[in-house]
DNA sequence: GAAAATAGCGCAATCGATTGCAAAATCTCG
DNA sequence: CGAGATTTTGCAATCGATTGCGCTATTTTC
């Protein structure tokens, strides 16, 4: 039945088709084989290669009969292109590499839930663009040295998650020409395309949002040497001169992204006798660390001190206290470096982005209307 | 100085090789020029692109002095090889598939840090190996359907976290030929490699530990459909067993992986009234939700209702109270997961894994002992 | 010192898909 | 019905690295 569907329409000519066509009818008996290559899958068509090539990639050069005659059949033997053929043949792979800029102090790569919650928006972005995601978890050291890994040389484009301090590297970067995308804060002299949250905004309103609750002695936890907790902080001083107050250098604590660490920085800085009694924290990660410490030292939170986080990770809407926090839309963030950095492989203009963030309150930072507690 | 090192040793011979070296002379004055494949190698040093594929891949076959000018060369030129040229000869793309295997329910994928850790684990085990990481963020409704996914066709092996409610879809691919690792508990008709935690054990300490505390009606959280949580509820029960107790169906909650839901169900139980003092959870992500839902209720932790976690994520140490769980050696999980498909991949003979689960107890439980407390 | 053994390298085929160009088939019209 | 226009399809080169086989030098052996 379906073989005479095939050939019907061949029945006519005699020219150097006709090998191909008898090749064809070989390989009609051993139907079930599955099929490897497109040679293959030309073979039982009955046409060349070529056709089959462009007949697979809806080639308009193809008459409609034949594409849908080879993309059934190709189907029906569950065949598929040769990936790592089809990538060298076109010296593009449709990887994207996406890499990790953390901290260097922390030796605990990788625990701060924002980064798998971007992650999955990376990587769901990209399936949808028929891009596969190629993780690298770089020792950040040495930036530089990345040009030599591998996913510099597999992937059509990279997105670093953070610039952490390695801004000055990202730029040289730039001068090679794989093409990528940053998520990160506003810097000078970039060379790069950036994408971000507004963290000036969500660090003014975090601080804003404790001055309204009554707190008159912000703290600042977070390391302002990362260019997003940078553009925060500027937010938080701004928020304070507002209210004619201004950062007291002793509560703007380096505070690194991992908990361990965190938990120690801010038991320290309690020790030295400080008084504060509201802290903007650079993460929610920090945040939640900071109040474990605040409550096993005998503060309570919030009524000694208010805390307000950043990313509004699924965790903090759990913490007891629940944690105000300044939301950034993750999943929309993925899309956009994704959008980005397939724009700069197309060789489209692309521009920096910023995305809105926005101040969740929960009610960690009441001062005056009493707790609600348990019911 | 250079040139002549590396002629010296040729001004002999007269055959074939005049040409590559009269080639070789020409190269050398734009000596700065990108190297760019192993052809424009060879020509600058002089010889086949045969005899430079061999020295820069350690081929015993090729002279150590040979060896040693070619890879000077290369790196001084930084060249290196096309790894998609590579890939696509060797048949062998020195990529890792990574699947993560998720309860239908959940929206908010990934939700869950522990995936984060897993995957640092995973993504610092294939470096060292020199394989990269393909990330695959599957919708796993169908598990069938990645065998025409990307990951299936580029990668040289797979591991899956989880196995989710797919078993048996997992025992079907098996037939297939890409190798893969699953990271999982136990099952019967197994056809897979399967690494794993001792749930089993976890699962009885956890619950001991709540006995050993004077718990008495100890509920358990969790989606028994998934194998590992199946293997921690059967500790459960067994280490009720061994105190002539048994589970009450009742208190057996299905609770989902992601925070939303667990808070939901969790209130729901709460609603029937139905009486517990412990709870045993499937995940730290769903004791922490667990804990704040009976916050919001008026119950005290661990008071009213003690609670112990399983993964012993990050942020398991930093809520407060902080909480009793299970702690998984995740890194060394993800080191296994790797020398295990890397095994099968090169044929070696692999077997299941098993790995120690160790309670870590914190001050969530405690009963009879008054609250530390702030101090 | 000639024959045999051994290193060290080069030749050329190969992997599978894509694509410019040319050839063949089909269609259009006068 | 046949030339010209147009649509379809095939030929063959190409991407870059690897590797079996064979050819030269060089060394060893007697």
């Amino acid at each position: 039945m379906i073989e005479k569907c095939i050939f019907e329409e061949f029945c006519g000519g005699s020219t150097g088709q006709a090998r191909l066509r008898k090749r064809a009818r070989r390989m009609v008996k051993e139907r079930r084989k599955t099929v490897a290559s497109l040679q293959e899958l030309a073979d039982l068509a009955g046409v060349s290669r070529a056709t089959a090539s462009r007949a697979l990639n809806d080639n308009p050069m193809i008459s409609e009969k034949t594409r849908a005659r080879i993309q059934a059949l190709a189907h029906e033997h569950s065949f598929s292109i040769n990936r790592q053929a089809r990538a060298f043949r076109l010296r593009r792979s449709n990887l994207i590499g996406v890499v990790f800029m953390l901290d260097v102090q922390s030796d605990q790569h990788m625990s701060d839930p924002f980064f798998l919650e971007m992650l999955g928006g990376i990587a769901d972005a990209l399936a949808e663009r028929d891009y596969d995601l190629l993780l690298t978890h770089a020792p950040v050291t040495d930036v530089p040295g990345l040009r030599s890994g591998r996913a510099f040389q597999q992937a059509d484009g990279i997105i670093f998650i953070g610039q952490g301090e390695q801004h000055e590297a990202l730029n040289e970067l730039a001068e090679e020409d794989t093409p990528f995308v940053v998520w990160g804060g506003p810097v000078g002299r970039k060379r790069y395309i950036l994408v971000g949250g507004d963290n000036y905004g969500g660090g003014h309103a975090a601080t804003q949002h404790l001055l309204d609750a009554g707190r008159e002695r912000i703290a600042f936890f977070g390391n302002t040497r990362n260019p997003e907790i940078a553009a925060r902080y500027a937010g938080y001083a701004a928020a304070l001169a507002e209210r004619d107050l201004e950062p007291d250098p002793e509560l703007t604590v380096d505070v690194p992204f991992d908990m361990p660490h965190a938990r120690d920085v801010t038991s320290r800085l309690l020790d030295t006798a400080r008084q504060f009694d509201g802290v903007v924290c650079a993460s929610d990660v920090i945040a939640l660390a900071a109040i474990s410490t605040f409550a096993a030292l005998g503060f309570r939170v919030p009524d000694d001190i208010a805390v307000v986080g950043y990313d509004d990770i699924a965790l903090a809407s759990y913490s007891s206290p629940a944690l105000t926090t300044v939301r950034q839309n993750i999943r929309w963030a993925g899309r956009v470096l994704v959008e980005s950095v397939l724009g700069l492989i197309n060789g489209d203009d692309v521009t920096d982005t910023q995305l809105q963030s926005e101040l969740v309150v929960r009610d960690s930072s009441r001062r005056r209307s009493g707790g609600r507690g348990p019911e």
